[in-house]
DNA sequence: TGTTATTGAAAGTCAAAGAAAGTCAAAAAA
DNA sequence: TTTTTTGACTTTCTTTGACTTTCAATAACA
């Protein structure tokens, strides 16, 4: 069936990029040979919020489909975080799991700013290169277990 | 998309220059490869008053177009934080500006956990009293300034 | 000299065309 | 009957271009 092979392409894109995607439907039905209106229905019928999905879109030139897997158990997956953070990190891995959790919603536009001062190259600069990120991840570990609450 | 771009690049520009902005229509459009009233579109779509933005215009020979973000007094209230923070700071005085900035509403509960988190002394219990109190005034600082974006 | 047209250089406005997503109901399939 | 598929139509947002208004500098004039 058409609609299930959409929802298994989708769900595994939603795997591959961590939870949150952006479509196109055009270009998807497209590419399906479908009509859009079909991924309309796929994502209306199987993406709901009781199953624990969100979505947005926008439409006009350039328009687009967001969905997002909400983690039912949020702080499960940022324990996962808490723990891939380990004990020592810079501040190019910190920027991207900021924009993992940016991406995932977990955290605001304005939050993640406020994270990234506070674990910052220049925020943490009296201290020596190896301490810094010991340090840095320090932070970042309890921010995350702030977060959880 | 066109509109996006702009208003980034714009966005940019308006970091850059520090909040208020002076800019020309064709020469800018005229950069971008697009037409005028293009830009004019992306202003009047993306930098209304509700988001925050204060727009004025010249014609004629030698006009333009200005932008400023609005951030009310909100930053001169933001740097005398800055100021009284320091250099070195402990944890209990900390507790009470964030209490201070929370009853401001410069804050909101959780961005106030996340910061509380950032400074603990839990957080930076690998470092020696003396340094501590520095790093944390250093990262406290740091915050300050990216709230006032 | 001081005042008033003229002119060219901006920015503003608006409507039409284009690009996407949303809706809904009828037909088809399960 | 319920779910799926399709397509016509709607709504929203973007892009473009023709036309209008405003401004500053200069020219013409009293």
């Amino acid at each position: 069936m058409l609609a299930d092979t959409i929802a298994k392409l989708i769900e595994e894109m939603l795997v591959e990029s961590g939870g949150a995607l952006e479509l196109q439907r055009n270009e998807l039905a497209n590419r399906l040979g479908c009509v859009p209106s079909q991924i309309s229905y796929v994502i209306t019928s199987r993406f709901t919020p009781e199953r624990g999905y969100m979505i947005e879109s926008r439409r006009g030139g350039g328009g687009c489909i967001r969905i997002v897997k909400k983690q039912m158990d949020k702080n499960e997956y940022l324990m996962h975080f808490f723990y891939a953070i380990g004990n020592s990190i810079d501040e190019r891995e910190t920027a991207a799991y900021l924009s993992n959790l940016l991406g995932n919603r977990l955290i605001t536009e304005k939050e993640c700013a406020i994270i990234s001062a506070a674990t910052s190259n220049s925020a943490l600069d009296d201290l020596p290169q190896n301490v810094r990120n010991a340090v840095r991840a320090q932070i970042f570990r309890h921010v995350i277990l702030s977060l959880m609450r």
